[in-house]
DNA sequence: TGTACATCAGTGAACGCGCGTTCACTGATGTAC
DNA sequence: TGTACATCAGTGAACGCGCGTTCACTGATGTAC
């Protein structure tokens, strides 16, 4: 990724973005640094603060950037709870699973890099756009049941979202030495299921 | 932690391992430094190496003794399913939590530092013992239920480890922004009942 | 269309820092006789 | 009980390293006229 014809990059930012990425996804977030984003975007180290005001934003920008696809990925596999509702909320756990797995970088700055979220007005918004993608969707799955058999829709996106996320941390990467012989697909679908029917939507 | 009498420390290297647990539950896992470690035992950065190989070294055996404990504490609350199952296994939800709260540098060293559990014998065996304690107490709670409606019990074990370690990640601390108003220990607790149902146990 | 000039986005050298690790050393401890 | 000596568990200085960040600079770009 070095190499460039011009003095000027063109890309700098965008290119910073995802060389963090991907050097979170091969290292873990530990491994990052400012000085080795901006040796892979073919740049000085000094450069970055062209961009950024340090290491600490640049970091909040590829979370950011993380947040805003997570939602817009968990939107569109629920996409309205079509054509069944069911379904939808499955898809969107799968959606969820599929996100951590094609953007490993993205996921766990958002996740695992310790950045902090409150602190950044733009990160909370992003992340709160998320939340809501799963609050949205439990609130369809449970129209159709009468009112006093429906949950509280907070309380069910909270729960899928604590076992995604533990499905991802767990059994998603090899890192643990690989606990289970189950696919995390199949272990978050089932999981999801059996909830579902414990909340009498099933059966 | 500093100032010491004798020449001899007496107990440095598990003066290394709680203060290195001590170091991450404040600044977090990327935090620690043997440098530092050695600093709040008292004594100068070398003498971290009459006692571990190296900084990952020091890690790994915060992370065992972590396992090793939690995998103890688990055991404890479960105690073989008395006096009913259910009961137990729910008090073994709550001793999850415990942990983390409890000891949350240990908990994080070991499924937040990065450390390679498979590349360490000792490491990998006290893993499995926790991994066992969670098998084990669904083994119990469904042996009542006739057979063939008997869900694999390591597949339960999973689900609950999945959905209790999202809670700590997620909801546990107040990282996230703290995404919700509930307890963790009633957020797990209520996840784990819904759940349970959903495999025809209660009710 | 051409030119002057302000602005932008890079460079490269330098800084201070703290880290992990090694080394020859030394003070304290424990043991053989 | 005393002494000689091996072993153990520390020290402190030194190393090389890469990091984040700052600075004066300069090449490229875009715009006013």
């Amino acid at each position: 990724m070095a190499e460039r014809k011009t003095y000027h990059h063109g890309n700098l930012r965008q290119a910073l973005v995802e060389a963090t990425a991907a050097l979170i996804e091969e290292q873990g977030p530990q491994a990052f640094t400012l000085t080795e984003a901006a040796r892979r975007a073919g740049v000085s180290a000094a450069a970055p603060y062209r961009h950024f005001k340090g290491r600490e934003d640049l970091l909040e920008e590829v979370a950011g950037q993380g947040f805003i696809e997570f939602a817009g990925r968990l939107e569109a596999a629920f996409d309205g709870g079509n054509p069944r509702a069911l379904t939808a909320f499955l898809r969107m756990g799968q959606a969820y699973l599929d996100f951590a797995r094609d953007r490993p970088g993205y996921y766990m700055a958002m996740f695992e890099s310790g950045i902090s979220i409150a602190g950044n007005a733009d990160l909370a918004a992003a992340s709160e756009r998320a939340q809501r993608a799963l609050v949205d969707a439990a609130e369809v799955l449970f129209e159709r049941l009468p009112a006093d058999r429906r949950p509280p829709v907070r309380m069910v996106a909270n729960h899928v979202w604590a076992m995604s996320h533990g499905v991802v941390e767990l059994f998603g990467r090899g890192k643990p030495g690989s606990r289970s012989p189950v696919a995390p697909a199949e272990m978050l679908e089932s999981g999801v299921i059996v909830y579902l029917r414990g909340l009498g939507l099933i059966d």
